[in-house]
DNA sequence: ATTCCTATTTGTAATCATTACAACTCTATT
DNA sequence: AATAGAGTTGTAATGATTACAAATAGGAAT
């Protein structure tokens, strides 16, 4: 599988120290040296890394990251909405640094993950990506259930009135 | 969590044994005891049960029953057809007898999985479900992308050639 | 019925991504 | 410089899934 097609988008996407850590602030997110290089990766590199990829291609310029850093890191940025997990491949999570609604395609030839515009009228040509031959559409909703949410808002309350 | 809530249901979907075996014998499956046990229980069973849900459940009818034949048969099934593979949730693989094209649900308090049918209007009351508080949208998309598409094409002109 | 062949099933062992945990380091504050 | 707390690191554990080889069942041919 040709994992990196797109990093030749890499220099477009250029990020500095500055911006990645205010990016993170902005997220509440206190940025140390590794936080930043991580979130710098998912900025720069729009191909869905992996964890593995990630620490990899990290561990050149920081040769004492440990693995659980990556994992660490990478729940604290999804906890705080900096970045999103994909679970587009059965083995891997995989990682965006785009938050933005949008849609992702996995070419299952080469294995290369695309970004997809969510545009209203669902059109699958994509400008830059030509046109996408789609075999599979698995959409997934998450949030609260009618009962759930009956539930939560009278826990809400009777907290309310306890606290008060 | 609240696992089997939908479970209310499974009386409306009873099959018969011919009925499984037909569905299987539809999709090129070779109806096999375990086989079909499997299937009727994933088409009685709406819940998107995981790998250990359906051994549990049918361990008691099928004291013989392995996990292992679980996941092959879940494999075959998926392979041909019959079923698909729905990785909504992190941990574990659950499954749905449904291949019809729908979108799913998951509660993010009590972890059900709700069927959404489909609708060019994308509305999200559901009949029966009620309202449904969406949080998180995940959209995956498979297939082919242009180059892969266009060398599988070209591979299999050669290949045609070569042969003939 | 018996033999043979193949597909299916089964149990155990291995794999591998992820998590738990405890020790260590770094930085900021007093 | 001592302390505290957050962040990092390495190792060990977890747990779902897969690999594999032996056992079993089923069907066709004799």
């Amino acid at each position: 599988m040709i994992t990196n097609r797109n990093k030749i988008q890499v220099d477009n996407y250029m990020k500095t120290m500055d911006e990645v850590k205010q990016h993170l602030l902005d997220h509440e997110v206190k940025p140390s040296l590794q936080r930043i290089a991580i979130m710098k990766y998912l900025m720069e590199n729009k191909t869905h890394p992996t964890v593995d990829e990630i620490y990899n291609d990290l561990y050149e310029s920081i040769p004492t990251l440990s693995k659980t850093t990556v994992y660490n890191t990478l729940k604290v940025l999804t906890d705080k909405g900096a970045a999103i997990m994909i679970g587009i491949e059965e083995k891997n999570a995989r990682f965006d640094g785009d938050t933005s609604p949008h849609a992702h395609f996995r070419c299952k030839d080469c294995g290369c993950i695309y970004d997809i515009p969510l545009d209203e009228n669902n059109t699958i040509f994509v400008d830059g990506i030509g046109e996408l031959i789609i075999e599979e559409v698995r959409l997934y909703y998450k949030g609260l259930c009618k009962e759930c949410a009956e539930r939560s808002k009278h826990n809400n309350i009777t907290n309310e009135e306890t606290a008060s």
